[in-house]
DNA sequence: CTTAGTATATACCATACAGTATATAAATTA
DNA sequence: TAATTTATATACTGTATGGTATATACTAAG
């Protein structure tokens, strides 16, 4: 079993994750964090070096729920067109995914830490590449399997609907306005259909 | 002419407005300010009723840049086809317009704010509205001058391609590669000749 | 069930924060 | 140029900030 203060760190990131999400590193304060927590500085300052390190945790918590649900849509069906529809699937509903972590973490993490937090910024170009990774590698056994016929190299066509599904996001979270996230999955699918369709 | 004062508030906001869209509302400090323009608190005080007025300013000030310099795009060609293509030349080199600026303030604020400052998030939707009304005017213009052909009404492919466009946008920026907006933009020429071309 | 080790709370730094009252300096008008 | 208005600097609030030293409470082994 783990000691009290490996539950404690385990409580204390899940619990602040979402707070850092939603208001960055810079707008989260460690009044917010105890407050969210109901522990003391103490606390948190036995179980972290200090609130970067924290926030770090914090992200790596909540990109990593990401990156499980990703391998888990990914991994369900075994032809790889199957797979790409679960994957619009997922991120037509994306919002209500990443509510209770508050709001898109590679989007909310990548604006706010830009000028402000080197090791975010670092850690979310890491998690970018792994999203394109995962899919690219949907893509390219696809092809080599012949399911599927692609215009461009795997890794290409990868950035492209990820680019893609990121401006979804990024709009339905600046105009709170879900209709850009099912408008741009249905344009994706239209896409995939036409162009990977063998 | 115009009073001290008048040019004292311009020279404020003008010198502020990429503090701001670069580290945000809270992010901002008054020293950081007082430090931008070489003024003092009282200078800036006596210009501005408070910090969040002034970000109101900066934010504005950013944001009609842009909205003019889409006025001055779209309007330089007759043909709706042509000023489409001065829309996506824009945007290739987006992220040197926005150089002096900070970032694009669209996304910068969009993100920052959203659980920081209502009036930036309300301010920033209106300004995505006014962004796509004028993409979707050029639509709708060209299919009454017959020059294109649309698969969807002008509202909805203005706001699918402003997706795209601010997808290719926060990556861009996310990740430091210009590549995501060349590529986007790439894109974006060739299904605008495939869809719209009569 | 006591004790040693670990984990959390309390009380406290120095500094930075947004904002203000007032003094001083600079424009503008007479 | 003198008087008056206007604009900016200075000095100061009270509060919040990230972080720390230390005291207290808890946990787990003997």
């Amino acid at each position: 079993m783990s000691t009290k203060a490996e539950r404690t760190t385990a409580f204390i990131i899940e619990t602040v994750a979402s707070v850092f999400n939603k208001h960055g590193y810079i707008g989260t304060s460690m009044s917010d964090l105890t407050e969210a927590t109901g522990l003391t500085k103490g606390a948190i300052y036995g179980n972290f070096e200090n609130k970067e390190a924290l926030a770090l945790s914090a992200y790596q918590y909540n990109s990593n729920l990401l990156l499980s649900k990703i391998d888990e849509v990914l991994s369900e069906k075994s032809n790889a067109l199957d797979k790409l529809g679960n994957l619009t699937d997922f991120y037509r509903n994306y919002d209500t995914f990443t509510l209770s972590m508050g709001g898109c973490p590679i989007l909310n993490t990548g604006v706010d830490a830009q000028h402000n937090n080197r090791l975010l910024v670092a850690a979310n170009k890491e998690v970018i590449k792994e999203m394109e990774g995962k899919i690219a590698l949907v893509l390219e056994d696809g092809v080599k399997k012949n399911e599927l016929h692609l215009p461009v190299t795997p890794t290409q066509f990868a950035k492209q609907l990820f680019t893609m599904i990121q401006g979804a996001i990024a709009m339905a979270t600046m105009t709170s306005d879900k209709k850009y996230l099912t408008n741009t999955i249905a344009y994706l699918e239209v896409l995939i259909k036409k162009e990977l369709k063998k």
